[in-house]
DNA sequence: AGCACGCCGACT
DNA sequence: GTCGGCGTGCTC
């Protein structure tokens, strides 16, 4: 048979089956490899690549374990035709915990009753054996059997000695709680009917629905209503909803406990590996029937799944940027397909993609558009920098001075978002001018306060702060622009009562922090883009954005839409609870097209302008893209691959190529960095176009190319 | 990927 | 002389 590894191989490898072993495809196999033994599936009959006699045997199989469903199987081949992965590293995800399988499943100590000579009991003994008899299923785990008769270890240690009980290991049960699916909170009448719509769709098979509702408007409770309804309605259907950020799982969590009275089994990659395995099997066994987790949760063995939530569906961190380049929202609709299963797309502002797809008909459109909080969404409010000048160091206008002022003083909270960690981006020497950069990278030196150094965002470099320049001795060594760090010292400075807390993602106990922020134990709140994301802080009264004009130029296609979904998501942070919100934005440019949308509140007209410009430059969703990226530590080396390449590219109708060029870091850890854009009509195969020209055109071993279909950041 | 093999520079 | 750096090649 031919056994697919979890190491970075298109195909599987062909091994013997012995005699008693009874295979089929989706069984997963131990079998030797090299020195090593690996945990692998069967994926078909043999390939016959290598002789039979010069095959090794497959070791071991667990027939005890769901095959690994035809459904998973399919999306695993399908991703790395897709992405032009190799099928090993794409099975490797659905296999990331080897020990779920290998391992025993999890068991209790337990004890079951031999025999009792009434005669000589000790009261203890006899509660025991009371407690025993009272129950039916035995045997009873230790612990259970301690808490009901009252005995201690000591006392059940004395009776297994004296043979009046046995001791064996049972499995522990799968948690299976008991979720109250028809304790129901009242839905408004608008999701009530967008719920019930989607309802009536569950049993057409495969489709997609994308529900778009404005900020507060319950899209959250619409699923939850449907989920309730799916495990009602079918016994065994299970239930996947995607979260874009680990983040985020901590507050969605007791939303469904609240509303379920039981969690979701929870998958992401710091759910410890213990809990991981256990959940896993309880996937591929049925019996868990709802998970919640982020992209890897997508691999996962469901033995029936039938609705995959793609929550916040518009994120641009659903896009895996490192190993497998996949989409998790493109994926989930494309396992939804294998499953014939449904995808809902959630979002208060879809991406152009689902928008498009929408307009196609090829996703049905369903919309919340009340919100049912007391304020409306804040509409944002413009500082114009020029009008406001800024003191020298200083990065808060007089403007959103007094209107932090405002909130703090009515026992409110204020937010100020700046998407840059640190103090600051770039120290300079102001005799010489001097930039202190990165060794290994074409990259400024961040300087950071807590604890003092400069260190590269790229490769992780890092120096103690230096006290005069390499360059002139000089000692007159200035901080140039604002990271959040310096926001904060500037908001110390502005508001010396207030008690400030600063997040960026290098801050350690997230959930720890995001809590004390709701107990309203702090003033001020600073942060990076992931203050952006899904909280609900009740009593914020304004937001603050530092710099508007971060993300208006340059960059890739994608850029106007994502900046513009980051500060609309900002406001909406703002009004949520029982206090009226403020956003205001610090820009330069506040004549920009989207600057003017956005304090016009005129996302759609915002949003058909892209689609316009998408539409006429043959941009996704209207073409389609690859990003090739080429990396060496010899730059001619690297110039020259990508330029050979270039000369070999098919010449297929409408297909462009731009560049080789620079990347936009040119050099990472030493490694110089080239980057080339192919550009194809819609409806162009673009995995199979590259996949055929990449075979034609090996590459020096010294030059590493990375190809990213659909790439979300690039240029 | 993960490991063994193998060929050159810094130490006992 | 030996340890150990990581470049190259192989795994049914």
């Amino acid at each position: 048979v031919e056994v697919l590894l979890p190491r970075p191989f298109a195909c599987g490898f062909d091994y013997r089956v012995p005699e008693h072993m009874q295979l089929r495809a989706g069984d997963y196999v131990q079998v030797p490899f090299g020195a090593r033994e690996l945990l692998g599936v069967v994926w078909g009959a043999g390939t016959s690549a290598v002789a039979e006699d010069k095959c090794k045997f497959i070791l071991n199989a667990y027939p005890e374990l769901p095959l690994m469903p035809q459904a998973l199987r399919a999306l695993i081949e399908w991703c790395a035709a897709y992405t032009l992965s190799p099928k090993g590293m794409v099975l490797k995800m659905a296999i990331s915990v080897p020990e779920a399988i290998t391992a025993q499943p999890a068991s209790a100590r337990a004890y079951g009753l031999l025999h009792v000579e009434a005669a000589a009991l000790t009261p203890a003994r006899k509660r025991v054996i009371e407690a025993l008899q009272a129950v039916t299923p035995q045997p009873l785990t230790r612990e259970q059997l301690m808490q009901q008769s009252g005995a201690s270890a000591a006392v059940l240690a004395g009776m297994l000695k004296a043979g009046m009980l046995e001791e064996m290991a049972v499995p522990i049960a799968p948690m299976q709680p008991a979720l109250h699916a028809e304790t129901a909170t009242q839905l408004r009448p608008e999701q009530q009917h967008v719920a019930d719509a989607v309802k009536a769709q569950l049993n057409a098979g495969f489709q997609v629905i994308a529900l778009e509702g404005v900020t507060g408007s319950g899209k959250t409770e619409v699923y939850f209503d449907v989920i309730a309804h799916l495990l009602c309605e079918d016994s065994q259907g299970q239930i996947l909803v995607l979260l874009p950020e680990i983040v985020l799982t901590t507050q969605w969590m007791q939303r469904f406990e609240t509303r379920f009275g039981a969690s979701a089994g929870l998958w992401h990659s710091s759910v410890p590996a213990s809990k991981r395995k256990r959940l896993w099997r309880a996937v591929a066994q049925g019996q868990q029937r709802i998970v919640v987790g982020a992209r890897s949760a997508l691999f996962l063995p469901f033995a029936k799944l039938r609705l995959l939530v793609v929550d916040e569906e518009h994120e641009p961190s659903y896009k895996q940027e490192e190993g497998v380049l996949y989409q998790a929202r493109d994926m989930a609709v494309a396992r939804a397909k294998q499953e014939g299963a449904s995808a809902l797309l959630c979002s208060a502002t879809l991406s152009l993609e689902t928008q498009h797809n929408c307009a196609q008909g090829k996703y049905q459109l369903l919309q919340l558009r009340e919100r049912h909080g007391e304020f409306a969404e804040p509409q944002p409010q413009l500082i114009d920098l020029r009008a406001h000048p800024l003191l020298s160091g200083r990065f808060i206008s007089a403007p959103l001075q007094d209107a932090m002022q405002e909130a703090l003083g009515a026992g409110h909270q204020a937010m100020l978002y700046l998407n840059r960690r640190g103090y600051s981006p770039l120290l300079l020497c102001r005799s010489c001018g001097h930039r202190f950069q990165c060794p290994n990278c074409s990259a400024w030196m961040v300087q950071h306060l807590k604890p003092p150094r400069l260190h590269c965002h790229h490769c992780d470099w890092t120096q103690s702060l230096p006290t005069c320049c390499p360059e002139c001795d000089g000692e007159d060594l200035a901080p140039c622009g604002p990271g959040v760090e310096r926001i904060a010292e500037e908001a110390a400075l502005l508001f010396p009562d207030a008690r400030i807390l600063t997040l960026s993602s290098d801050a350690k106990d997230l959930p720890a922090q995001l809590e004390r922020i709701m107990a309203g134990e702090a003033d001020i709140l600073i942060g990076t883009q992931m203050i952006a994301k899904g909280h609900d802080f009740p009593n914020l009264a304004v937001v603050g954005v530092i710099d508007g004009d971060v993300g208006l130029e340059g960059g890739d296609i994608r850029a106007a839409e994502r900046c513009y979904q980051l500060l609309h998501q900002l406001a909406g942070r703002a009004g949520r609870g029982k206090v009226a919100g403020k956003m205001l934005l610090q820009t330069t440019q506040p004549d920009h097209a989207l600057m003017q949308a956005l304090a016009a509140q005129d996302r759609v007209g915002f949003m058909q302008a892209q689609l316009q410009m998408r539409e006429l430059g043959g941009w996704p969703p209207f073409g389609r893209l690859a990003n090739l990226l080429f990396d060496g530590f010899d730059e001619q080396a690297v110039q020259r691959a990508a330029q050979s390449l270039l000369r070999a590219a098919p010449a297929y109708d409408g297909v462009r190529y731009l560049g080789p060029a620079p990347a936009p870091v040119a050099r990472v850890r030493n490694r110089y960095r080239y980057q080339m854009l192919v550009k194809a009509p819609k409806q162009t195969n673009l995995s199979q176009l590259m996949q055929e020209w990449l075979a034609r055109c090996p590459l020096p071993a010294s030059v590493r190319l990375r190809v990213d279909i659909d790439p979300y950041h690039f240029g």
